[in-house]
RNA sequence: GGAAGCUUAGCUCAGCUGGUUCAGAGCACCUCGUUUACACCGAGGGGGUCGGGGGUUCGAAUCCCUCAGCUUCCA
């Protein structure tokens, strides 16, 4: 079977990619083996593939397939989150579409046609991944809101409930007046956004004669007058002494309201009068608590004023706002407008303007989880990769805030609180659990009375709770709950794969996800869920933007996979990713990688290609044991790479050792004249190296390695013989001398083609060497290499220069090679000159070092030895050239 | 406003607890080359006073201070 002469990898991926499936390499079951874990970052539901998704997954499949290759039982559980808010939005948009109204066809109707959404296109992201090679089980594919999970769900609301840390409050609450839900604080993202800022004039009641009749108060928001409840002044001020006790009207609704004093207010900031608008700031409510103020809540839950507005009733927030400021200065009330810049919370699910609203949610209290989890961090039972965000997750974790979990939705998990119709409520799994909780509530009040009577007089009026709970209240059990830990918290395959290994995730979701997963974990399991989290960069493009669908500046990954292969864009992606640095993407990476299967490729080419002849002696014994510590040398460096997670420089360990190593040197040693038999010692050798390499490179490069892993080279496979579970390698013996041998005699090998390019001198056209040792270096046993390499004819080794011949130096030793052409005497004399002059400056520094006591006191040992080694060296190689110009 | 981090070749980044000719890698760039594995290639080469300033030390890209610029997190 002869290989085409490109690497074809649409073909490649597909084939065996569905081999794999078919033979299910991808599935584990719990046995003896050690257990490796990884639990995808469930997607959202309502997502396409991005960059970030790529980069994410490519690493937790190089994770994944190096340990499955390494002999342990490894499990990549996949799935997917229900993501409440972004997926009610896109249902209710489809509905819309079809003139069709969320609350016209109620909860269960509408959850129909949510579900039914899911089910076209919630598997998208998954799919998407098959074509990246991920290599996740799929018969383990969960979804956050699927049964099981789902009562995992319930269950941990009703134990934290129990144990007191669940309760229920009016607050103030980030209200997203699109998705017309609650958001947390992390889900409200904060910009910059130039505003405007009013002066609003307040009349005086019963102004003091002689002093002004009004106040002036600066406000972006001049559409919640109406909901002022009082005007606040500090104290200490005494340009508005004469305001204390005093009231004022509203304007344009003429109430009255009173002037408070608070040392809140900032005397700087505005005109120092400021406006108490309880229902619709944070601060405002705090005061209003304070001092007792009512808190009028004029907005509907969609942003628009209410009745209780009285006036603009109807409008939305921001028309409100215009119109308002015109009606104020049409009336006289407005004294002047300024331009101003501030922070505005905007909504990340819908991107509008955060309204804060007072309303009655669920919390959970943050504090005592917070606590083991933090412990679990900073003790390292828990890894943060880079550990850089440990800072950051210390002091999110000490200043921890309760979670709001409550949302206005109905796409998600129901709250398990039920109401009967006096407003009393329970919390219970089931409805006729909740009739036992009411029964029990109100048995105590009265012992009389008939138990199945007050149940069915109850009964037609509970009513659960309308409100679902966020999608992180579901995410947060993911480690566990794809195990199925809450509903059989002994069964296998939660014993076994729990704690997972690694997360990989990103540094945006460490508060939201990563640290709730490790308080679920202690609280729910008394166990962190996993003990390596990885945090990768945010993928930018390579001006250092995010990527974002606005700016359009995002590939298509799924094109970018056509274009470069699955294995190229794996590469591009892992070239330039340290942990936690953000990723500069750039097409050239993806093409570096198809290069780089493209060389692959073409090496095996030629090594299929060779004729072994059992006749020949083996001429490369040299090589191949030195390719063979380099080998070892090499995989050192990568195992060491990868467990600090640095996969980045793995895999350019990986890359350096097969182009330059393996295909730059050690095939252009062994290989054969050009349709001249090989050996079959070095072919078999050779052969043997190649399927190392596949091995080493199938994490990276899947593909293209299981397709080479089949050649009829490596001889007959069985079904089941594949590189996905081949054994990785081990590392061997590593002879240092034949290293450092080598690395002279390719410094002497490159040196010669110097030689031969700075003169112009064809390749074709062949030299002869002359060899004169100074050091210990043995040269004869790789003279073979030299001429094959270098295409030298013969060497020689004297003891005298010779003189009138191209020289250079490799180490200590000199190298002479006699040429047609005269030597630029000039030339010569002047490159000697040059690096006679380095070499004594470099001498000098040695010298007044050695020569400084302190240096001497001081120093280590083993320093002041090696800066003795560099004088002697220095000193000998300045002879050496001093010999050299001499005879010029 | 508070906190953390970053600043090394044109670009993206390595350089551990200060000490070998330590200033590196990949890509890009320049010169030469169509020698049958590969031009998605080969051979060779140029390029940085390690953000500025100061300090500690026998010795600083590495430790400390300070200034500037950038990024992120929190208010």
């Amino acid at each position: 079977m002869s290989l085409s002469t490109k690497y074809n990898p649409q073909e490649t991926e597909n084939k065996w990619y569905s081999y794999w499936m078919e033979k299910r390499f991808f599935h584990s079951e719990p046995d003896e083996r050690e257990p490796y874990t990884i639990v995808i970052p469930p997607p959202n539901v309502t997502g396409v593939l991005h960059m970030g998704h790529m980069l994410n997954n490519t690493i937790q499949d190089v994770l994944i397939r190096k340990a499955r290759m390494q002999g342990k039982n490894a499990c990549w559980v996949p799935g997917t989150d229900h993501a409440s808010i972004a997926t009610e939005a896109k249902v209710v948009a489809m509905l819309k579409e079809k003139g069709i109204n969320k609350k016209d066809i109620g909860r269960e109707e509408f959850l129909k046609y949510a579900w039914e959404w899911k089910e076209k296109y919630g598997g998208i992201i998954l799919e998407q991944l098959k074509k990246l090679g991920a290599s996740c089980d799929w018969d383990r594919t969960r979804f956050t809101m699927e049964e099981d999970l789902s009562e995992a769900v319930i269950d941990s609301f009703i134990h934290l409930y129990k144990k007191g840390w669940i309760y229920r409050g009016i607050r103030m609450v980030n209200w997203d007046p699109a998705g017309k839900t609650a958001v947390s604080d992390e889900e409200v993202i904060r910009k910059e956004v130039n505003q405007k800022l009013y002066y609003i004039k307040y009349k005086i009641v019963n102004a003091e004669a002689g002093k002004s009749d009004h106040l002036v108060v600066a406000t972006t928001r001049p559409e919640t007058i109406m909901a002022d409840a009082a005007i606040c002044i500090n104290p200490n001020d005494e340009r508005f002494a004469h305001l204390k006790g005093k009231k004022v009207y509203v304007p344009l609704v003429n109430h009255e309201i009173p002037v408070i004093e608070d040392e809140y207010v900032d005397m700087e900031f505005g005109t120092g009068c400021l406006k108490v608008t309880p229902a619709h700031d944070l601060n405002d409510y705090e005061l209003g608590v304070k001092h007792k103020l009512p808190a009028t809540d004029i907005l509907n839950d969609d942003g628009t004023l209410n009745e209780l507005a009285v006036i603009l009733v109807g409008e939305d927030r921001f028309v409100a706002r215009k119109k308002i400021a015109k009606m104020l200065e049409e009336a006289g009330h407005l004294e002047k407008v300024e331009d101003y810049k501030s922070q505005v919370g905007f909504s990340e699910r819908t991107d509008v303007p955060i309204e804060p609203k007072l309303s009655m949610q669920w919390f959970v209290k943050m504090k005592e989880m917070a606590q083991p989890a933090l412990d679990d961090v900073l003790n390292g039972e828990v890894n943060l990769i880079p550990n850089k965000f440990e800072n950051t997750y210390r002091h999110w974790m000490e200043n921890v805030r309760d979670w709001n979990i409550s949302r206005q939705l109905w796409w998600g998990q129901q709250i398990p609180a039920w109401y009967d119709d006096k407003g009393d409520w329970v919390v219970a799994k089931t409805k006729e659990e909740a009739l036992e909780e009411f029964w029990k509530k109100k048995h105590l009040e009265d012992a009389n009375t008939d138990k199945a009577g007050f149940l069915a007089q109850l009964a037609p009026f509970i009513k659960q709770d309308e409100d679902v709970m966020d999608t992180w209240f579901s995410s947060w059990l993911w480690p566990i709950s794809v195990f199925d830990g809450f509903k059989n918290p002994d069964n296998k395959d939660f014993n076994y794969y729990y704690p997972t290994n690694d997360l990989v995730t990103a540094p945006e979701i460490l508060f939201f996800w990563v640290a709730r997963m490790i308080m679920a974990g202690r609280e729910f399991t008394g166990k962190k869920p996993f003990t390596n989290v990885y945090l990768t960069g945010i993928v930018r493009d390579k001006l250092g933007r995010k990527m974002s669908k606005s700016l359009g500046n995002s590939p298509d990954p799924i094109g970018l996979i056509e274009q470069y292969g699955a294995d190229g864009v794996r590469v591009g992606m892992l070239m330039s990713s340290p942990a936690g640095n953000d990723l500069m993407f750039d097409e050239a990476y993806c093409e570096q990688g198809r290069n780089f299967a493209s060389k692959i490729w073409n090496a095996f080419r030629l090594v299929k290609g060779w004729e072994a002849d059992t006749s020949l002696a083996n001429p490369n014994e040299q090589a191949i044991a030195w390719f063979e510590s380099r080998f070892n040398e090499a995989l050192t460096e990568i195992e060491h790479n990868f467990k600090q997670y640095r996969l980045s420089e793995a895999l350019m360990a990986t890359y350096k050792l097969v182009w330059d190593d393996f295909c730059a040197w050690y095939l252009e040693m062994v290989k054969p004249a050009y349709q001249q038999p090989i050996d079959a010692a070095t072919k078999a050798a050779t052969v043997n190296f190649f399927e190392q390499i596949l091995k080493l490179l199938h994490p990276f490069m899947p593909f293209i390695t299981e397709e080479l892993y089949h050649d009829e080279i490596f001889g007959e496979r069985t079904a089941m013989d594949c590189c996905i579970v081949a054994d990785y390698p081990v590392i061997g013996a590593i002879n240092e001398t034949l290293l450092k041998e080598a690395e002279l005699v390719k410094g002497l090998i490159s040196e010669i083609r110097n030689v031969r390019n700075s003169r112009q001198i064809s390749p074709k056209e062949s030299l002869e060497l002359s060899i004169k040792v100074n050091s210990e270096t043995n040269y004869t046993n790789w003279l073979a290499n030299v001429y094959k390499l270098a295409n030298v004819s013969k060497a020689d080794f004297v003891s005298d220069k010779l003189v009138g011949a191209a020289a250079f130096m490799v180490g200590k030793d000199e190298f002479f090679i006699p040429l047609s052409q005269n030597v630029d005497v000039d030339a010569e004399r002047e490159r000697l000159t040059k690096e006679l002059e380095y070499l004594q400056g470099f001498l000098k520094s040695v010298d007044a070092k050695l020569a400084n006591e302190r240096f001497v006191q001081n120093a280590k040992p083993e320093i002041i030895a090696n800066e003795r080694n560099k004088k002697a060296d220095a000193e000998s190689k300045i002879a050496i050239i001093q010999d050299s110009l001499a005879a010029l």
